[in-house]
DNA sequence: TACTCTTATAGTATATTTGACTACAAGTAT
DNA sequence: ATACTTGTAGTCAAATATACTATAAGAGTA
């Protein structure tokens, strides 16, 4: 979001307290119809208007870089209350053709459907890509959203994250989906249905599917407790 | 190793190329008498003056940031050629005293014997010091060396990058005891042993040990062609 | 030389976990 | 009633993990 720094979006007052070599980019992925998605902004000016990119732009003087992603993923999409964990910084003394940035990018993983999206500052326009389809974003935005992707997948092989992109109540199945989504290989039905079970991760809820035309699946809830004592000692989700 | 704004160690020619609230600094491990240990420098001037810290400092405007960790652990220590591996950017308002300053970490792990140390540019003396025992870093560096070990202990699960901390040649227990250490819990060595020679990832040698007053174990070598094709499949080296 | 001590290495026996399947159950649609 | 689709249960062999026991190979010492 770089493009603030030719854009007349800040006014003058701000831009005292605002660190002029270093901003956020944030990675926001969501899960929809069977495919991962990822948050994009359009932006309004600057040398990158009517580009998308990520959602993104400077840090404050006296504000904490995670304060900062929290802030301007509000600001910029409407979305807050979100756990953003930082993926790294990227350097790469070319990355941003006006000026010498360094950009720290974060990721985090949202339910769609508990947020209205709203533009607002610097963005033009708000939405949500398929990230298999995603191309042409803006500066070295696409390696970064390659590296959450990569971090994504790292992470659901060690922790339970899935659950972070799922709506409150989802089949196995559903969860499977997401998984073989995000891993990109397909599993097995009876086989990982086991081992999640086993895990008892999972608590079964006495609802059933609706409007669907064959069998309706059992749903599932998380169970947050469980998951804290897995986290401690330590397991491997890997399917 | 922010103490530089202040230090008048940059000559002023060069001030007005270096970015004046992003530094870099790395966590240098190494593993020694059975204990992991890290890198620490003593800052010659400045406000942390002959306190120790990690080795870091400014990037050039014109340089990739991880470029800039590798000059500076040069400079400071002598250390060169090292895959130096980014932990995460580091930006607390408050985490230097004098002016906002966000930092990126790096992390490597090094065989202490290949390596001479030289103190040079803001350093007064550089010198290992066992990770156990490190306390009063300045700044936030305790935490960034935390970060460290946290990533450590991460990598080590799935990796074999323990090879990096031992000599070229080492026995199982050796290797065994590097992991314990890093770990933190005790392993079973016939387990242990039979696991990692599965693995073929070691090339045993005609050599044993000497110099011992028991019987000599074999010694081994890294196989780096194994782990090349070990690393595409994926594995799991937790034990 | 014989005995002891220490660490290396081999082997064993059981429980647990995978991975690839088959089979059947429970619904919808025709 | 029958076909079709997806959910759920179960089987079975192979691979792995875990907790051991046993023996080998030295060096050091009496």
């Amino acid at each position: 979001m770089e493009h603030q720094s030719t854009s007349m979006q800040i006014p003058e007052a701000e831009k005292s307290v605002i660190l002029d070599s270093i901003t956020i980019d944030c990675v926001i992925f969501g899960f929809k119809n069977e495919e991962l998605e990822v948050l994009l902004v359009k932006h309004k000016e600057g040398i990158s208007k009517d580009k998308w990119g990520l959602p993104g732009g400077w840090i404050y003087e006296n504000e904490g870089i995670d304060d900062a992603a929290n802030r301007l993923l509000l600001e910029l999409t409407g979305i807050k209350d979100v756990y953003l964990e930082q993926l790294r910084a990227f350097g790469a003394p070319d990355r941003f053709p006006l000026s010498r940035v360094i950009t720290v990018g974060y990721y985090a993983l949202i339910k769609e459907e508990d947020y209205d999206l709203k533009a607002g500052y610097t963005a033009a326009e708000v939405a949500w890509f398929k990230v298999s389809e995603v191309k042409d974003l803006i500066y070295d935005h696409q390696q970064i959203l390659e590296i959450g992707q990569k971090r994504l997948r790292r992470r659901i092989k060690q922790e339970p994250i899935g659950f972070n992109l799922l709506p409150e109540k989802f089949t196995l199945l559903q969860l499977m989906h997401l998984y073989e989504q995000i891993l990109g290989y397909e599993m097995d039905k009876p086989n990982f249905r086991r081992k999640i079970l086993k895990m008892d991760l999972l608590t079964p809820l006495a609802e059933k599917q609706k409007d669907v035309s064959h069998r309706a699946a059992k749903l599932y809830r998380f169970n947050p407790e469980t998951y804290k004592k897995l986290l401690e000692k330590g397991f491997n989700f890997e399917f």
